[in-house]
DNA sequence: ATATAATGATTGATAAGTCAACTATTTTAT
DNA sequence: ATAAAATAGTTGACTTATCAATCATTATAT
């Protein structure tokens, strides 16, 4: 018996697209819980290690404000005020002021970030990577462009 | 800019295990609550969907235990017991004895949950279908295929 | 100019999931 | 036959995420 039949989903049919999201929930899944367990050991998880960097890609030397942070990563305003509590109680964020508009808060990632991102991020480029690798660099690039299409088409509307 | 590069990945220089990686949880994540917008209007969540849905397939007449239930789904014992809980207060599941086995307990759906999952299932499916539809039918196979590779590479070790 | 609306961020209440420890039962090993 | 290990399920403490409501500040409309 098949994964997917487990949902009622008749495998060989022809119901490619069922098969096609029951694939990717089972995928995420099942990489996300890999890529957690790698960043348990740097006391960081996915959350935290996508806002850090996306913080010190984007934000530069002055800094990103909260809701682009959000924008960015999905992430919602609340839960972004929350992540950046622990962030910052860590250490590994700043919050600062935004001249000319006293709602902003600018964030930048400290230097014990930086250096926790330089010691993590290796490792877990090659937790992903290797994961990826099952497919060939060829099925790679149709897959990735394949998903960027389905990216863009559920964010239009 | 892409959303990819917002993670420091950089597109276009072969790195389509990254791609690959980002478009999974941004589909994932979109798609994810597009499903979850769709079900609220039945009481449901996906989770509680999945689970009705396996114990319905998978159960029969005779049931399914609930460590049968969440080995099809990846969901916890602990998060099974809590989410049956729900379902049985909300008279969806009936919660039965094991001839033979006292500690197994044999999940049912009853009449009320088969006819929500009437309900609710065509409008599900249609959302799912609906946005995979972005791509071919033809690509959908390929995806379809590419992440039952993952899958099973991801669960053997 | 001033009232109204919009924006960025925060908070309280709540939902949902996880881990570790626990109970009850069954299996296995000696 | 009995002690030890394994299994099914539950529970408590904790973490994470979300929604709706709120505060402070800025933008817009009349």
């Amino acid at each position: 018996m098949n994964d997917l039949e487990a949902f009622g989903v008749e495998v060989g049919k022809g119901n490619y697209g069922e098969e096609s999201f029951y694939g990717l929930v089972l995928t995420y899944t099942l990489l996300f819980d890999q890529v957690a367990d790698y960043l348990d050991a740097y006391g960081l998880t996915p959350a935290k290690m996508n806002v850090l960097m996306v913080i010190k890609h984007q934000g530069g030397e002055q800094g990103l404000s909260q809701r682009e942070i959000g924008k960015w990563l999905l992430v919602t305003a609340s839960n972004m005020t929350r992540l950046l509590d622990k962030l910052e109680r860590e250490g590994l964020i700043t919050r600062g002021g935004m001249a000319g508009d006293k709602r902003v808060k600018l964030i930048r990632v400290t230097a014990k970030a930086s250096h926790l991102l330089d010691r993590a991020w290796p490792g877990y480029m090659k937790t992903i990577i290797c994961a990826m690798n099952v497919l060939s660099p060829a099925d790679q690039k149709i897959l990735s462009a394949m998903l960027q299409r389905l990216v863009q088409a559920l964010k239009a509307p």
